[in-house]
DNA sequence: GGATGATGTCATCAG
DNA sequence: TTCTGATGACATCAT
């Protein structure tokens, strides 16, 4: 309700009447700005000027779209959209498709295949000027506009590749720009993207509300929450960390929503929050490239970050590890320790450690002084060790090892799920990340011994260990010992390949124990039949032998009745047997004596006992 | 959710 | 002294 200012004839009625009109208003919301002439067409000036700027974002838009979907192909199959090779750049030799869409690693180093950062490359490369324009606009116009950002209104999507926040003004975002960049979300990398902004959100803390519902809002992330003294301070610790992870390519879930069907679930809203500010925020910001420009050669002039990216070279689809030996210790020896310094300094290769938290240091340089048996301690930590872990070996995997990659890299944001329920610390990892709903989660149930020993060959690849586990652990002594002295293996790796060695030894040794030990129990459990079985027969034997000389001692008894019966003394009268008895004595001669002497021939011969 | 078996790992001891 | 195998104990996971 406009309230008409101007009044011609004021009387005091008149003034009472408008008065009460303008109490009404103001009880009904309007503010005393709405009847102020000049702040109504300040208003409408900040609108044009927004409509304006709407106009050049669409058009921008447009031209964006252009330029990314001729970058993108779309597979047919999976429906997804797939990086196309650059004409003059021949892909890998054993790169599929699928293996660029899930594996893409965002090295950039010997980039072949397009990956999303090649794209954004592109635009940075198509749209300098207006990226720096934008730029700015953007961040005017989020100190103007932000408040009057409403949920229903789209957001531009991701036109530049500055650092500058997202801008919350109404925008409108083409059908097709949407669904490509619905595609671009759908990407692993992308989702990992997201999570580890959010995640290092989180992890730093930067909020500046951080009880604030922006802050707990998903979305939140998104924006730019620091200012710029602390993305500074937080680029020296945390950002160059997750610039690497981003560009490794590990596998996370989403951080606060724990997997990747709430994530999807939230697709539209991370489509439409998820611009181009918050992709170079993550990619390309100005500190970051500052702070890393030495190391990777990416160096941003602060103006404008973006202007250098296109003399990169194009990015890695996947830094596919290798196995085989020579090659990958070649490749890898050199670099493991330069290209993995202390994760503090939040750069690393393509271990992908994640600066953000502290703990990580500990796979920096000195971290490969741990042993196995440590990462493994910290892999059944719940807290930071395991994504420390996992993030460690978050990638460089092989397609095949993608499923144990996903599970091995617990993410950042299953660490932070887990610190909260820490009883569910080791529940399968693809389970928890963002991944469990797709096809992955065919593997889930793999054999024990197989995820163990994945995990070794996980290990040896992070560490690019030359050999396989099977060598390590079957080899004889010497001619472990041989293979050993002939490769110069860093502490990191002796340890590594001691501890998988002497796993393997003890499981084999467990195992052959455990054979044993059953073994020895059937043995003794055989032993305990024939046992009882040869009581038994002693028993039965022994009743046998009792009835035999039951019998024997009754057919004694009835021969000597016999004999005695026969006896006649000098009258022809027969003996009592009360009074006589029947003996033998030791030459077979058989006497007839008194009872008398009983007890006395009893004692010295037993033979004539009496019955 | 507890019981149980399988398995891996570690610590320790003995040869 | 070191290495290696054996084994008890414990943890984890699957059923």
């Amino acid at each position: 309700m406009i309230l008409e200012m101007e009044v011609p004839h004021s009387g005091q009625q008149d003034m009472e009447l408008i008065d009460i009109l303008w109490n009404q208003d103001i009880d009904l919301g309007a503010r005393r700005e709405v009847f102020d002439y000049n702040h109504r067409q300040k208003e409408h000036e900040l609108r044009r000027q927004r409509e304006l700027e709407e106009e050049k974002r669409q058009h921008l838009v447009r031209e964006q779209e252009k330029a990314l979907l001729a970058q993108l192909q779309l597979d047919e199959e999976t429906g997804e959209y797939i990086p196309c090779p650059p004409p003059n750049a021949p892909l890998q030799s054993d790169v599929t498709p699928l293996e660029v869409t899930q594996n893409v690693s965002f090295t950039g180093e010997n980039g072949d295949a397009m990956s999303f950062d090649e794209c954004l490359q592109l635009l940075a490369e198509t749209f300098p000027v207006e990226e720096t324009e934008n730029t700015s606009v953007c961040l005017d116009t989020t100190a103007v506009s932000a408040p009057t950002m409403s949920p229903e209104q789209p957001v531009l999507p991701p036109v530049t590749l500055s650092p500058a926040p997202p801008p919350p003004l109404p925008q409108r975002i083409s059908p097709d720009l949407e669904q490509a960049w619905m595609e671009l979300l759908s990407l692993p990398e992308l989702q990992q993207c997201l999570s580890m902004q959010m995640e290092d959100t989180l992890e730093t803390t930067v909020y500046p509300l951080p009880n604030s519902p922006e802050a707990q809002n998903p979305n939140y992330s998104f924006y730019p929450m620091t200012n710029l003294t602390d993305q500074k301070t937080n680029s020296l610790n945390a950002c160059p960390a997750e610039f690497m992870n981003t560009f490794d390519g590990s596998v996370p879930s989403m951080a606060p929503t724990d997997n990747l069907s709430q994530m999807k679930a939230k697709a539209p809203q991370l489509n439409a929050n998820l611009t181009a500010e918050s992709f170079c925020d993550m990619y390309y910001p100005d500190a970051i490239l500052e702070e890393n420009s030495g190391q990777r050669g990416l160096e941003g002039n602060g103006s404008n970050a973006m202007s250098d990216i296109p003399n990169k070279p194009p990015f890695t689809p996947v830094d596919l590890y290798s196995l085989s030996p020579g090659d990958v210790f070649d490749s890898g020896k050199q670099n493991l320790t330069v290209e993995l310094p202390d994760s503090d300094s939040g750069i690393s290769s393509n271990t992908s450690p994640n600066a953000s938290s502290p703990g990580k240091s500990m796979y920096g340089n000195e971290s490969f002084c741990y042993s196995d048996s440590d990462i493994e301690e910290m892999d059944h930590n719940p807290g930071s060790a395991e994504s420390d872990y996992s993030e460690m070996f978050s990638l460089n995997f092989q397609p095949d090892d993608h499923q144990m990659a996903i599970s091995l890299s617990a993410p950042i944001g299953q660490t932070q799920q887990q610190e909260k329920n820490p009883k569910h610390h080791k529940t399968d990892p693809a389970e928890d990340n963002g991944h469990n709903s797709t096809p992955f989660t065919k593997d889930k149930h793999k054999k024990r011994s197989e995820v163990r020993l994945s995990r070794d060959e996980q290990r040896a690849k992070a560490l690019k260990i030359p050999f396989t586990v099977d060598m390590i652990i079957n080899l004889p002594v010497d001619d472990f010992n041989e293979l050993m002295s002939k490769h110069e293996l860093n502490e990191a790796q002796l340890a590594l390949v001691r501890d998988i060695r002497r796993r393997g030894k003890n499981k084999v040794a467990a195992q052959n124990c455990r054979k044993r030990k059953m073994e020895n129990i059937v043995g003794l459990e055989s032993n305990l039949d024939s046992l009882k079985e040869e009581k038994e027969r002693l028993l039965s034997e022994k009743s046998q032998n009792i009835t035999d000389l039951k019998e024997m001692k009754q057919q004694l008894n009835s021969l000597y009745l016999e004999v005695f019966s026969m006896l006649r003394d000098e009258k022809g009268n027969s003996y009592s047997p009360s009074d006589y008895s029947l003996q033998q004595s030791t030459d077979g001669s058989v006497f007839l004596v008194p009872r008398i002497k009983k007890t006395f021939i009893k004692s010295e011969d037993n033979l004539f006992s009496p019955l």
